[in-house]
DNA sequence: ACCAACCGTTGACGCAGGTCAAGGCGCGCG
DNA sequence: CGCGCGCCTTGACCTGCGTCAACGGTTGGT
């Protein structure tokens, strides 16, 4: 809890990386001035917490830089991810005042927060935010959903296999590196992190990661490095239907 | 899949008992009136599936009366719902050609149903409504992650303890029936459907009611009726925060 | 009246994944 | 240099829940 909650200058919005992606996806330029009248950018460590359940936080935020979880956890310990925010995802919900889960930065974190108060305000009178909003949160809801499905009825195997994918997919369209099948990635979570997200403990992740490995479906180069031969074979590791990408 | 789907008439929405919790809660006369131009009654008997996932959906709606339930299917048959919907919840997402999941009437069922082509328009006309569905879609994505630890994390005992906890809740706001401590209600769902919702089997869900009911937890009168004699018991057996109702 | 379909309960058994424990690797720090 | 610590792996064992199967009650159709 050492502060290295860094409160940083007041870049611009027009050169911001997820201009197009955030809330503001949608804004006008004289719209951008507003927010940025009341915007701010945090940083954050990897470790450190971003803000605790239940705290009064009299911001809302965008990721700009860095992955960031939100988690519950229940009285005797047991920790459950319910989300996994990336760059330009949102942090916080309008009209209410504390926060609803533990947020945390995983990686090297970077915020644009925004004041609440008038955060609420603009959004009242200006539906691109909203709109953006809106959209935003659908999105997010049918990811939850997905979610559900894989914590209520999918295997070990299966749940290490989907959040792979997951994380495979998001560098491969981020970076458009692979080659027709092969992708190689960091993993931003550690084993704890991610039976936190897939409902297991660390030592079944650790042994299905090994499961994996033995079989071919991905190579490990350290620890955190993962090369996937054939994106299609860890598909079918998913339990998912087998369409994939569609061609269109 | 006989034509039990009858579309009834157009009953004002005056007299709507979801006219101040739906969508349109916060609509003036005016734009009620336009609603009213778009939207059709449909009606469903028990049982019935309102939609299949991935079909053309060219409405969105309310439900009015009756519960309904979004489920996923894996190509295998497991199963898993992902929502619930009440009176009032809103069914299809703006901007979206196809349903995404399967929707069942699981009592009888009556939806308000509005054409998608004009609502989209209306909504990008009308703040009311698209405020309204984010604030709607925000609470159905805390229900989904709260469903999350739900899924990850709990036994089978706290599920189920979970899930009846929530339908008596709902059951005694709903109905203030309760007198302190007594509360008693039908379980709209059969074992199957609380089994998918829970991601557990049928088998499971009865051992666990029938656990439930040799501790002295729950008394059962039939298969469906439940009565709770002490709300807070049941609440210490879901394995949440035990401050249940603040007393604010 | 009978049968079939549906819903729910219960028992016996097996296994996926949790628990407990030991140990390995890499890294920063005294 | 050696020590401790965080992160990960692996093994041995245990158990909660899934699976398979039998059976009872209720309802509706012929």
């Amino acid at each position: 809890m050492s502060h290295h909650d860094l409160k940083l200058g007041h870049p611009s919005c027009g050169d911001c990386p997820i201009r197009h992606k955030a809330v503001c996806a949608r804004c006008e330029s004289d719209e951008l001035a507003q927010l940025d009248a009341i915007k701010y950018y945090r940083s954050f460590q990897a470790g450190q917490t971003v803000i605790w359940s239940g705290d009064r936080m009299d911001f809302v935020a965008s990721v700009v830089t860095g992955i960031a979880t939100l988690t519950q956890t229940m009285e005797d310990g047991r920790r459950q991810m319910v989300g996994l925010l990336l760059p330009a995802d949102f942090v916080g919900r309008p009209g209410r005042p504390t926060a609803a889960y533990d947020v945390t930065a995983t990686t090297d974190l970077v915020m644009c927060c925004f004041r609440k108060k008038p955060f609420e305000e603009m959004m009242a009178a200006t539906p691109h935010i909203a709109q953006r909003l809106l959209e935003m949160t659908l999105d997010e809801l049918d990811a939850a959903r997905e979610w559900m499905l894989l914590l209520g009825r999918k295997t070990a195997r299966e749940k290490i296999a989907s959040l792979l994918a997951i994380i495979a997919r998001r560098d491969a369209s981020l970076k458009a590196s692979a080659s027709k099948g092969g992708v190689k990635f960091d993993l931003p979570l550690t084993r704890e992190e991610m039976a936190d997200y897939l409902g297991l403990t660390l030592e079944t992740v650790s042994r299905q990661m090994s499961g994996l490995k033995r079989d071919g479906v991905i190579e490990l180069e350290g620890k955190r490095h993962v090369i996937v031969g054939n994106l299609d074979r860890l598909l079918e590791e998913t339990g998912d239907d087998s369409d994939g990408g569609a061609l269109v």
